[in-house]
DNA sequence: TGAGAAACCAACAGCTCTGTTTTTTTATTT
DNA sequence: AAATAAAAAAACAGAGCTGTTGGTTTCTCA
């Protein structure tokens, strides 16, 4: 949603210098924002361009004079997305303030919850939105691999990080993929129905599961050739 | 895929009584058939009307003869994907013949197996497309949700079957709600990119955790209150 | 075998979405 | 202040999808 729309912006600000540039960029994001709104209330398929303006509160028109085609508008919009979620989630690292007080247990559990609080943002459903998408749409496909490797990445820096003894690439690997497909499997079941009674349990039960992976790494690490 | 059309069949066979009815029925299926296949190529929004029609190899008139509106189509072809499923499923318990001279860990790693090959046949795949499409449809989810009770069900008709002395709801609650969403989720990155060394692991540290909450359910159970 | 029903087909109208073009408004620069 | 450039709006044409209508073929049953 535009909101600050240009007849709203004082004729005193509206007179500075640089003035088109901003509001040009203004109006790009609000598209952009609006895209990303559609998407998460109205699934990718039925974003279409004018749901997209009208949510905006721009013309068609000049959703054109920025993004010239619906490919285009919606390839920025994955791409400012990608932003987004790598904010969001850098933001919830420092947000859990995940130190080396804690007992590998504990961080363990803090680093699940951060992940599944992570997951079950909304521009996480958006995401899921567009990677259901791209199954069928080669296009789309292409354009998610290189961020998808760069997610991944983060989320190993992390792990790395927390966890500096943790050295074999096999179990964080491991531990990486059991965390990310329940939870984006616990969330897609979430995202229609929810029932927190038992999702705290199969938290815990991933904890258990990460712990454990980490316990295997250790010992392999201090005995490699046994 | 139309396997016979009507002017292929013999004429002995045409004459026969209760043919219509037979052609009409076969038609429908095809019809069926073809949307779930347009569903799993396509995707559920691209999945048309006239697109069902083509690859039924019917015309468009003909469908409409048989379901008025697209709606209708649909909703026939979940319940019958629905059936579709359930019947696959008892056919993959049947086939992976879990009987109790296993132990209870290699018993455990069938059923992951299991449910894994469950999981990946395309009949999933197009489940995931209506599950997914249903998040911003209401009239879907409506639809939608005795099915997916059914389906819980029948899985935890099968976990009391194989494991009699596996009574505590919470744990093998639990024990499903991981198993789902972990194979779900794997599925769901699985369908865009297969990468079977890393799923191996993935799928043993699932058996650790069911049976790890098997043997803790079983403990619960001989000193309920300790 | 002939009347009536069921199955099937083809063409059309209305709607929505996309992309293009034309025009108007609003900034910037000299 | 005028010329030029950028941004925004409006109107239009083409394509695809849905649902409807009227007509044809195929089957059934008396």
């Amino acid at each position: 949603m535009l909101k600050n729309k240009p007849n709203r912006v004082p004729r005193s600000e509206r007179q500075k210098a640089g003035w088109q540039a901003k509001k040009s960029a203004m109006t790009r994001q609000a598209i952009l924002d609006a895209a990303i709104h559609c998407i998460i209330n109205h699934g990718y398929a039925q974003t279409t361009t004018s749901l997209i303006a009208d949510h905006a509160a721009v013309s068609r028109g000049a959703m054109t004079h920025h993004f010239p085609s619906r490919s285009d508008v919606l390839t920025a919009t994955i791409k400012f997305l990608h932003e987004r979620r790598l904010q969001e989630y850098r933001a919830l690292v420092q947000e859990y303030d995940i130190n080396s007080k804690l007992t590998a247990r504990e961080q363990i559990e803090t680093v699940v919850q951060m992940v599944w609080k992570f997951v079950t943002l909304s521009s996480s459903t958006a995401y899921q939105e567009i990677l259901m998408a791209s199954r069928t749409d080669p296009e789309l496909k292409r354009a998610l691999e290189p961020l998808e490797k760069e997610f991944e990445e983060a989320f190993l820096e992390l792990v790395k990080g927390l966890f500096p003894r943790w050295e074999r690439r096999e179990e964080i690997e491991t531990a990486h993929d059991v965390a990310t497909f329940l939870l984006t499997g616990m969330n897609l079941s979430h995202m229609r129905s929810r029932k927190n009674l038992r999702s705290k349990r199969v938290l815990a039960s991933l904890a258990d599961s990460v712990e454990s992976l980490y316990r295997r790494a250790r010992r392999l690490e201090l005995q490699p050739k046994a």
